[in-house]
DNA sequence: TATGGCCTTGGAGTGCACTCCAGGCAACCC
DNA sequence: GGGTTGCCTGGAGTGCACTCCAAGGCCATA
């Protein structure tokens, strides 16, 4: 079950730890290496954005092939998948930058890593009563029309 | 007390009825002409923005002062209130231009009116659901990050 | 050997939602 | 009258997050 890529394994390579996320695209168990177009089909994202993240550092470097195609691992669809919840949150890719520079850094930056979701949390909070709030007003003039009708 | 305006009061230019929109920031009681830097304070728009709206058709045309400065009333302000809240959902300002024509077009456009907006209400709601489960990660990463301190 | 498919790169282009600028008018205070 | 403030306009500029382009490498199949 847990094929490891001899090429990362040695280094242990900081990644963001924490619990396995859960991952939404059933993704093929027992690999470890999808090209970039496999990534495209599990993500939604596109190959120029995928690329994209990369110089900008939102991803560390990614593995490549012996012709210098990219192989994406498992760990590096888990930190797509994060980026994705993030992304929804509405937080700029500066910031999403900054926290990999973070998980980069190692096990030293865990009260700043903690300090931003802590931050990252309270907007998503805010949004959410936001929404909410709208709803409210939607209910309302939704319901406005429907009589009217 | 009504202060009205007699430019606006004769033709009843048609606008978005409904019950009455809660208003947020309080508004001085017994006025209904408002000069664009009020209005930037009411809102929190810029008066860029402000007028940027009017050129776009996202507002009906405003009254003017004889000078030819621009005077919002409360109803432009109800308005404002609204399209803040679509903004909070991501709505493109494109589809909120959509609703301001078919608000401008009168009663005969209640059945599209109240598709548009079950359908950004099911956008929120969908949204909603999203942020909810990206807090469900959030969380999980902030008690890791917290007990490993 | 050639054709097609998938991938590579740096750099330029796009769309959205503002945001600002230059130049000018009107009103008010000293 | 002069200075300041507030507002006006059309059009250009900005920042973000992609999105696309042109030119080319590698490799499998016909």
């Amino acid at each position: 079950m847990q094929t490891t890529t001899a090429t990362t394994e040695p280094t242990p390579a900081p990644v963001d730890v924490c619990s396995a996320p859960p991952r939404r695209h059933p993704r093929p168990d027992g690999r470890d290496s999808y090209t970039i177009s496999e990534v495209v089909a599990f993500t939604g994202l596109t190959a120029h954005t995928l690329r994209w993240y990369e110089r900008i550092g939102l991803m560390s470097h990614i593995d490549r092939s012996h012709t210098g195609q990219r192989r994406y691992s498992n760990r590096d669809l888990d930190w797509l998948d994060l980026v994705g919840k993030l992304r929804l949150t509405g937080m700029p890719v500066a910031d999403m930058v900054r926290y990999a520079e973070l998980v980069r850094e190692g096990e030293t930056t865990y009260r700043e890593r903690h300090a931003l979701l802590e931050a990252t949390r309270r907007d998503v909070l805010s949004r959410i009563a936001e929404l909410q709030d709208t709803l409210a007003v939607l209910d309302r003039k939704i319901s406005f029309y429907g009589d009217a009708l």
